[in-house]
DNA sequence: TCCTGGCACTCTGGCTTGCTGAGTGCTAAT
DNA sequence: ATTAGCACTCAGCAAGCCAGAGTGCCAGGA
């Protein structure tokens, strides 16, 4: 029994916390929680949750708040909340009508920063190995061209290369007839191994091999590693409870993206539902005052979506948020 | 002569306002800057040049700040910095090799943002009218497809569509070659009235009119809307001068694209090398703390590079940065 | 064994007070 | 037109004080 009660303490802390940003003491605790026991023994308890590690006064005599550990034991018992009808709704008709990959991805990561009032990031969705359709070679200025490669499923890749020297016109046109007629319909160790003979054959052009890179590289599956975030505004926005300074390496990171790719790869690891990183656990100085929650979507549940906000959020909408956001990004990206 | 001095003064406020970002003083302006007068003097000059609305006081008895006014005035007698030599430098080798048009305008805003130390934006610049080179269709779905247009100067453009009912593969295919055996080569007004013949072919495929001016649109001329931007924790970062609640309305105005938008469209009406909004110039109330500087580049000037930061910013440097970028910018665009 | 009421103690935050120094406006003299 | 001098103002800081919220602990009751 008691055991329980401390958890709905630890639980009212939080709660309390996110609410107002403000230490919790044990009177107002129970004057308006219905805890059903006096203050003092909600002290009691709370001295047992702070030996623990649960919460910790910011000064002797102030009210509690929870630590990073705190909220990890409140956001581990959680079940993320059900969104709310209204928010549902909002996911079907803002992504239904994107025209392209970079629109839904743009979409989401715009709406989601709506729904939890919180930065929210969304990493471009991992690609299947795909065959080539088409190789378009365009000529800029004397020297360079660019690669264009259209593949089967609808991905479009372009790269600038150079050419090295001047090229006829006709060895151009040539080397395009040629590199298409050779890499339709492939992919794979076989695009690559037609790609090579055709590298090696007689009278070829010196840049076929830079050609043919560009085009194996556009079919090639596997992650993108790309982020794009929106919201930002909202960590600066008054009552997120961060600090000015606080905010500036924030947003470095998220513009940086290393930082945020690795933090993301690693809870993709972690393979549950929703995964949450809670201030230091993100074991980034910039992030150490933050959260994320993330989700992951689309095939093999390999790409992740996710919100960033101060330690102090609301986890359970959040949670509700991402994972609606995921399962429906999911649906749209693995036509 | 006064006259030539209340210049003077007014220039060493600002610059020592931008500097400390505290009010100056009559005494400590006559101490550090030679002008050659006592304190007494200045502080008459700084009562006419308070009359004149270029400067003001925010309490009584306190040093003089600028005002948007004093800004102006001291701008519009500026000629922008030269650019320090590393920073030269650094604009060739970080630009030279970007491998298409999105990665050139990454990098610009990302490198704007290092040599200004504010909020880098950049609008994609213009493009011309375009010719057809190759029209592909790729089937997603029953009912979708998605039409990528490759054209002469070296776009790509894609737009997914509705085909409405099922089409069989043959006319799939035969609409994928006629449409490119009409279109290809063809620009404007011509590509315009071919699609039409197209279009309204015997035996043509309902969906057919999409797919024309899915071409149509890729190949047009004019300038794109949108900007990117980089660099925002630069607002954030201590001594910005910006209060925590200032911030956040400008990040929204940042991400929201439109209010930007209109804002530089304004500016390049204007039509100057380097031009400056300074404060409440903005007309907008979420910018009324912040001062932006852009230049145009590209063809014909039509599309905009800038940077944002407060008001009290070092106005020399940035125009120069600003100004290199732009011209930078030109050179690669105008290919 | 667990809970509760009571009590003494601690500390922050807000408020007032007093002081200092930077900065001003004005005037009379050069 | 400039300067020196003087009286005045006011932010900012430090110190002191008070009230209120919150704590820890203890002894008594279920």
């Amino acid at each position: 029994m008691t055991e329980e009660r401390r958890r709905a303490v630890l639980h009212a802390i939080v709660e309390g916390y996110v609410a107002t940003h403000e230490p919790v003491g044990s009177k107002a605790l129970a004057e308006t929680r219905a805890l059903g026991v006096s203050s003092a023994t909600i002290r009691n308890d709370m001295a047992i949750l702070e030996e623990e590690g649960l919460i910790a006064q910011p000064y002797t005599s102030a009210g509690r708040i929870p630590t990073d550990k705190g909220y990890r034991s409140f956001v581990d018992q959680l079940a993320a909340a059900a969104l709310p009808e209204a928010h549902r709704r909002a996911i079907g008709t803002f992504l239904s009508d994107a025209v392209d990959l970079n629109d839904v991805v743009e979409r989401s990561v715009r709406l989601l920063s709506q729904l939890t009032r919180q930065v929210a990031v969304v990493q471009y969705p991992s690609l299947r190995e795909s065959a080539v359709r088409r190789v378009e070679l365009v000529r800029m200025g004397a020297e360079h061209a660019l690669v264009v490669v259209v593949s089967s499923d609808a991905r479009v890749e372009q790269q600038s290369i150079a050419l090295g020297e001047a090229t006829s016109d006709e060895d151009f046109e040539r080397a395009v007839r040629e590199v298409n007629a050779t890499a339709h319909g492939l992919g794979g160790a076989r695009l690559e191994a037609a790609l090579t003979l055709w590298v090696q054959a007689p009278d070829q052009v010196p840049w076929a091999g830079t050609v043919a890179d560009a085009v194996v590289a556009a079919t090639r599956g596997g992650t993108v590693e790309r982020v794009v975030f929106a919201g930002a505004s909202n960590l600066a926005r008054a009552g997120s409870g961060l600090e000015a300074d606080t905010i500036a390496p924030v947003l470095d990171a998220l513009e940086e993206q290393v930082v945020l790719l690795r933090l993301l790869h690693e809870m993709a690891a972690e393979g549950d539902d929703v995964s949450v990183r809670i201030g230091a656990e993100t074991h980034y100085e910039a992030l150490s005052r933050t959260s994320i929650v993330a989700a992951a979507y689309g095939r093999d549940a390999s790409s992740l979506v996710g919100a960033l906000g101060p330690t102090r959020m609301d986890y359970p909408g959040t949670m509700g948020a991402v994972r609606a956001v995921a399962r429906y990004l999911s649906k749209v990206v693995e036509l």
